[in-house]
DNA sequence: TAGATTGTTAATCGATTAACAATC
DNA sequence: TAGATTGTTAATCGATTAACAATC
């Protein structure tokens, strides 16, 4: 692990480098400095890498080249060393990666080193579904509240959470300092909690109600809705 | 709609020319056949207007013009008139799009114009929770089979369907010709449901299972996978 | 050393956006 | 007719892939 530290401090020197990445320059406090300008693309990928490098962590494998992680992902060698190059230098040449240090720092690339709070709306089938998701999310993440317009099902628990009534919502987000939130809700009610989140401080949505969320565009929305996805899938029949 | 029908018959015929799509050309029975190339981006797309085109059709809006459709999904006009033009031509100039012909013509795009049959594997919560979006799949789709391994689910009954074991799954995908699967079973059990569903003939698989699933290339794979959402909205934050 | 593999540049490919003639 | 809007070409932008010097 020694000469990863070196190479930690090589990563902080390059990246005040001009690189060929496209990003623009920004001028802060009278220093030219470097935005890296990270496609969402990238963004996407990361994750995966991820969770790759997790099972071969489980399994106990010291190293894995681009051109493994290439074929078990079905992605090209040179597209993961150019994702993985935006962040700095990970790997070693004529050895590949390090497994152990490289989760590491996509973690960390990822705002994973310390836990990230999220909260869920909706306690429904799907809501019960996503709270089981915690076990998955390990350490990095944890859904740690639980909400619900239906009085009948508030103070309940799900999961060791107990079901908290909208109204708490604001409160609940800056007491466990929550910044990501689930939708679960159906979609006539998503707009209107959408609304909420982002009035309580919310920056990113992961929505899975089939609607278009109308948000402020310093707020994130992934959708992950099951209609579109069936949909498209339908297209390849 | 006389003149739509019209517009119908100068499609057929435009297909056959050749345009600036990309796609390549193929020889078939000493004819060159167009291939349009469609990007799956555009595939991905689709969906998304015909979520909205029902709103609007819903509200009873006659026409829509790409330029409100833009504003509404977020997206450049151009870029809409470029995707609907890949399959045809559907609007009019100096007056737009007649949503409900807009709505069948997207339909049909995407293979929704007769009921697409959907299987669902795992009748936990999340599969629960599924079943439930047939409300939202209107006619075009229907979850018309769910199974599941555990002894103790066989039998129950979802929304109307009697949850089976595993071992019926290749005789229901015939008889009731089902295409599309979705994967709704822990990480660890869904690599052996995917080869099942290849085996018995599935073609398009939706798969909620926080794992790499591996299939043959004829058969499609839609992600749907909680925890890699969060993870890369975790990197916006 | 010889073989392997990275990081990075250059080449390619594809997708998005702008612009505009055609026309409703 | 004048204004609006499409379909489509051309221009731009960005992402992927190939290639290779550097080096473990």
């Amino acid at each position: 692990m020694g000469s990863q530290e070196q190479k930690a401090q090589k990563e902080t020197a390059r990246r005040k480098r001009p690189s060929q990445n496209s990003g623009g320059k920004v001028r802060r406090r009278g220093q030219k400095v470097k935005v890296p300008k990270i496609s969402e693309a990238v963004v996407r990928r990361l994750p995966v890498y991820l969770r790759y490098l997790n099972n071969l962590k489980a399994m106990n494998v010291r190293t894995v080249s681009s051109q493994q992680l290439g074929e078990a992902l079905d992605l090209n060698p040179a597209q993961i060393r150019k994702d993985l190059a935006c962040f700095g230098e990970f790997g070693r040449k004529g050895i590949g990666y390090e497994v152990n240090y490289l989760v590491e720092k996509i973690k960390s690339i990822l705002k994973l080193d310390k836990q990230v709070n999220v909260l869920l709306v909706g306690a429904g089938h799907l809501g019960h579904a996503i709270s089981n998701y915690n076990a998955y999310l390990k350490d990095s993440m944890r859904i740690v509240a639980i909400f619900d317009a239906d009085p009948h099902k508030i103070g309940k628990k799900i999961v060791n959470m107990m079901i908290q009534p909208l109204e708490e919502l604001a409160n609940t987000v800056k007491e466990k300092n929550i910044r990501i939130a689930i939708i679960a809700v159906p979609a006539d009610a998503a707009q209107a909690v959408a609304d909420r989140l982002v009035a309580a401080g919310i920056t990113g949505i992961l929505n899975f109600a089939p609607t278009n969320l109308r948000v402020p565009e310093n707020v994130r929305v992934h959708d992950a809705d099951v209609t579109m996805e069936l949909h498209s899938l339908a297209y390849y029949l």
